[in-house]
DNA sequence: CATGCCTGAAATGAATCCAATCTTGCGTTG
DNA sequence: CAACGCAAGATTGGATTCATTTCAGGCATG
C-alpha cells in the first residue's frame, strides 16, 4: 500500500552530475576500500572521472556533511577518523533508535516485505562467504536500512542510513575481531520476529544486537599514548 | 581583505565563508522571514551577499542536505514545503528520540546545565513577550538541542537540531493556532524535571510535550479536492 | 479565437582561470 | 652540522566564462 511514494517519485530527484562521484566515494570509503586518514586530492578525483574539480568538490562537500569525509581549510579532504567519543556515541543514538524502529516494523510487516528482507539475507550471506567483507558491509547497513523502510519511516531511514555509514567506518577503525559485521543469525532472529509481528522480540533482539556490535569494537579512551605524537598535535 | 580568520585556532574546522550565507538563509527560513516554496536564484543571492554564485550554490546545497531547501535540477533552489506526511514523520521521530534524551540529560544534568537552561528560557520567554516569533522560534528549537547538549550526545544533538530545524518550517506550513512554538509552562516544567534528575518525568513530559506540538499542527491528509489542480498536477 | 511552434532572454550546470595558502626542499648562516 | 629562512611547486578557494536548459512572449496557422 505505497500510495505513490511521493517522497522518491517527486520530492528527491537529486540527479546531479556529482552523484556518481559521490556513490562512489561513498562505496569505496564504506567497503574499506580506502583508508580513513586518506587524503581525497581534488585534481586527482577529476582526472579518475574525467570531470573538473567543481563536480568532485561538490561531492566532498555532500560527504563532509555526512561526516564520512573530513574538509580542512586550505588543506584538503580526507577521509574521516571517527574518535572513540563519536564511535560511542554513533552506537548509542542507534540504541535509542533502532529498537523502536525494530518494534514498528515488527507491528507493520507483511509477508512481502518478510521476504524481502530474507532475500537480503541471501546476498549478505552470500557475500560474507565469498569473502567479499566490503560488500558484505555495506549488505548489511542495507539490512538495518531494510527494517526502518518496512517502518515506513522514511526519515527514521535517512538517519539510520547516515549512522550505519558512520558505523561502517567505526568498525574499519576499531573493529577487535574480523566478523564484527553483523552476524548472519542476528540478523536471522531478528526477521523471525518481525514476521511474527513480534514487537517486544524484535525490540529486544535489535538492541542485544547493538550491544553485541558494540562489543566487537575497542571504544575504551586510549589515555595511554597512541602511536603518533603528531596525531595528538593536529587534534587526531 | 578581511580575512585572518583562522579557523584552526578555534577548532572549528567546518568554516568555510559560504557558511555565513548557509547561517543566514537558514535563520531567515526558519523565522519564517522567507515563506516555503518560494524561489531563491543564485544571482540575486550572489548579489545580496557580494559573493559570486560558487558560494551560494554551496551553501544551497548544505540547505539541501538539511532538507530546509529543495533543488531541483535545471531549475534552481526553492525554500522546502514539507509533505503532510513529512511533517508526521518528522514529529514521530521526535517523539522516539527526545524523549530518551531528556531522560539522560536529567541523570546527569548538574546545576550550571539547569542555570543554562533557565536562562534559556528567559530569553525565550521575552521573545515570545516582545511579539518576535521568529526569534522565539529559534530559541524553542535551541531549548531542545541545548537538553540534548546536557545528555552529552553531540551526534544526537545533531540529528535533533536537523529535527527541529524541520519542524519550524512545518509549523510555518500546517500550524493551525498562533502559539503553536513551545509553551513557555512546558519548557519549565520539563527543566523542573531534569533538575530534580527525575528521568522519568523528564521522558514523558517530553513525550507529551511533543504530542502537544504536534496537535498543534494540521496533519490531516486532504484527500479532499485542495484547492488548486495545478499543485496536485505538479506533485504535491 | 485557440493552439502550437519558434525564438530570445534568463537562469542553471560545469569547466576554466586567477589568487591565496600551504608544503617542500634547498641554501645560507650561526 | 643543525636550524632557520626563503623561494618554487603544488593544492585549495573563489570568480569568471562558456554551454545547456528552461521559460516567456510573439507569431503563424488551423
Amino acid at each position: 500500500m505505497l500510495k505513490a511514494n511521493d517522497d522518491r517519485a517527486t520530492g528527491n530527484v537529486t540527479s546531479a552530475r556529482w552523484t556518481q562521484i559521490y556513490d562512489d566515494l561513498k562505496a569505496a570509503i564504506l567497503a574499506h576500500a580506502i583508508a580513513p586518514g586518506t587524503k581525497l586530492p581534488e585534481d586527482e578525483l577529476g582526472d579518475v572521472y574525467s570531470v573538473s574539480r567543481t563536480l568532485v568538490r561538490a561531492a566532498l562537500q555532500a560527504l563532509a556533511h555526512d561526516r564520512l569525509v573530513q574538509l580542512e581549510p586550505n588543506r584538503g579532504a580526507f577521509v574521516a577518523k571517527p574518535t572513540k567519543r563519536e564511535a560511542r556515541e554513533v552506537f548509542e543514538a542507534r540504541a535509542i533508535i533502532e529498537p523502536k524502529v525494530a518494534a514498528m516494523a515488527a507491528a507493520v510487516a507483511k509477508p512481502a516485505d518478510i521476504k524481502l528482507l530474507r532475500k537480503h539475507l541471501d546476498e549478505e550471506h552470500k557475500a560474507i562467504h565469498d569473502g567479499r567483507q566490503g560488500d558484505a558491509i555495506m549488505l548489511s547497513a542495507r539490512f538495518h536500512e531494510g527494517i526502518a523502510e518496512i517502518a515506513g519511516q522514511s526519515i527514521l531511514t535517512e538517519i539510520i542510513q547516515s549512522l550505519c555509514s558512520r558505523s561502517a567506518l567505526i568498525i574499519s577503525l576499531y573493529s577487535r575481531r574480523s566478523d564484527t559485521f553483523c552476524e548472519s543469525h542476528a540478523h536471522h532472529a531478528l526477521v523471525d520476529a518481525i514476521a511474527k509481528n513480534s514487537e517486544k522480540d524484535a525490540s529486544e533482539l535489535m538492541t542485544s544486537h547493538l550491544v553485541d556490535l558494540l562489543s566487537g569494537i575497542d571504544v575504551s579512551e586510549n589515555l595511554a599514548p597512541p602511536r603518533k605524537l603528531s596525531e595528538i598535535l593536529r587534534g587526531q
